[in-house]
DNA sequence: ACACTGATGTCAACGGTGTTCACAACGTTG
DNA sequence: CAACGTTGTGAACACCGTTGACATCAGTGT
């Protein structure tokens, strides 16, 4: 890598240099003594732009939701299709980059970004016909659902990425030679579970919690 | 820490070590060089028992798991109620151990207990009424559902703990202190968001998805 | 009874990590 | 043009997981 004239290497280029290092050769290649190299830089160098590792690890995790909220029209007159949508890019971006995602979806991020989201979903229960404490409650039902299963999707393929590369054991095989007597319901269902499709999945449990929403916000409404 | 004689070093006794270890200081304090002297030990005879750290942490996971599976009734009739208590014994076990859960939670376990699990899940199901493929898409969707929540809630607690020491700020007090011009939503709903229940959501989410599995269910049902 | 063998614990070492600190080089500002 | 704060450098520190050589002990076969 060439070198770099002083004052070039900015925050947001190290986070995009991060991101691609981290996709291209794993999570745990994320170091600085690596990044540094490949923004053409000492390590160290990285640590004048953060003050330490984690806050590198936030503002990446950060830029996944901005590029995730890029994609979200604010315009959309339906709720539910906003949140849709929001859920659907969030997916996108965290599974577009496994390996990073992990170390990050399981963060509160506490930054621009993750506020924008909430924001966005606060306004969708309003929209429903929610306020007040009911709108809270419902709001951190549908932020942590889907917080919580882009988190567990990303770490599923990161896993299965490098788990699958480490003991050779394919994630889905594994159900299939079970002992038959103490996991008959296994043995019976095994071989439809390696063809569930995740994103059918992320999109029911999802449409789940806007039904319990929609249902509590017409119940409530005065109009 | 008074040394031991030979042999009385036991894996689940390390287990056991690890768990109070890393409870009492912190996920990163759970490392061979304190987890030995810990054990009246030295810090690499623990690898004669575990091949390396991430069989270590598995392991953990797995008595995580045993705990709440222990507390489950297999003989209790009703299968909602059966994974009602699955999961809300899996939810007390990782969130009574919040620094260690967060560093297992998102693991596939491939162990003894997380396919007992799994069976009894399956089980669940097939007296729902539901066979085949669609038992292994709802399976999942269940499974899926705990796994992610309990994820993401012993992050929040674990988070929550290290967080709040690192920069002194009470995670939810956050909200509150955003411009409410562009935050206006947070802003209105601010002071509700710290008083919601999550136990009440974990709940909420998992009916959502039992109310699902029962409607697809009886809907199959052929008698 | 004795030699052998495998299992278990110890210790030193290796290569890696995040982070700190003194220092040098540069741009900006007074 | 001098002073200063910012930014990159390189050595160093403490710690990490893991390895391999070594000692020690329990159990076994003869």
């Amino acid at each position: 890598m060439a070198k770099r004239e002083r004052g070039s290497l900015t925050r947001s280029e190290i986070v995009k240099v991060a991101l691609e290092l981290a996709e291209a050769e794993g999570g745990e290649a994320l170091t600085f003594r690596r990044l540094g190299p490949a923004l053409g830089v000492a390590p160290t160098a990285v640590l004048r732009h953060f003050r330490d590792k984690d806050e590198l690890l936030l503002a990446i995790g950060n830029q996944l939701l901005e590029t995730a909220l890029a994609e979200v029209d604010p315009a959309e007159p339906d709720w539910r299709e906003r949140i849709r949508a929001l859920s659907r890019a969030t997916r996108r971006a965290f599974v577009a980059h496994p390996r990073v995602a992990v170390l990050v979806a399981t963060r509160t991020l506490r930054q621009e970004a993750e506020f924008r989201v909430v924001e966005l979903i606060l306004g969708a229960m309003a929209q429903a016909g929610l306020r007040g404490r009911e709108a809270a409650s419902l709001y951190r039902v549908v932020a942590d659902t889907l917080l919580a299963w882009t988190a567990f999707e990303a770490t599923v393929h990161a896993v299965g990425l490098d788990v699958m590369r480490k003991d050779g054991l394919a994630w889905d095989r594994e159900y299939v030679v079970l002992p038959a007597d103490r996991y008959p319901r296994i043995r019976e269902v095994a071989p439809y579970l390696s063809e569930v499709d995740r994103e059918d999945q992320f999109e029911l449990a999802l449409e789940l919690v806007l039904d319990a929403v929609a249902a509590r916000g017409s119940a409530g409404r005065v109009d």
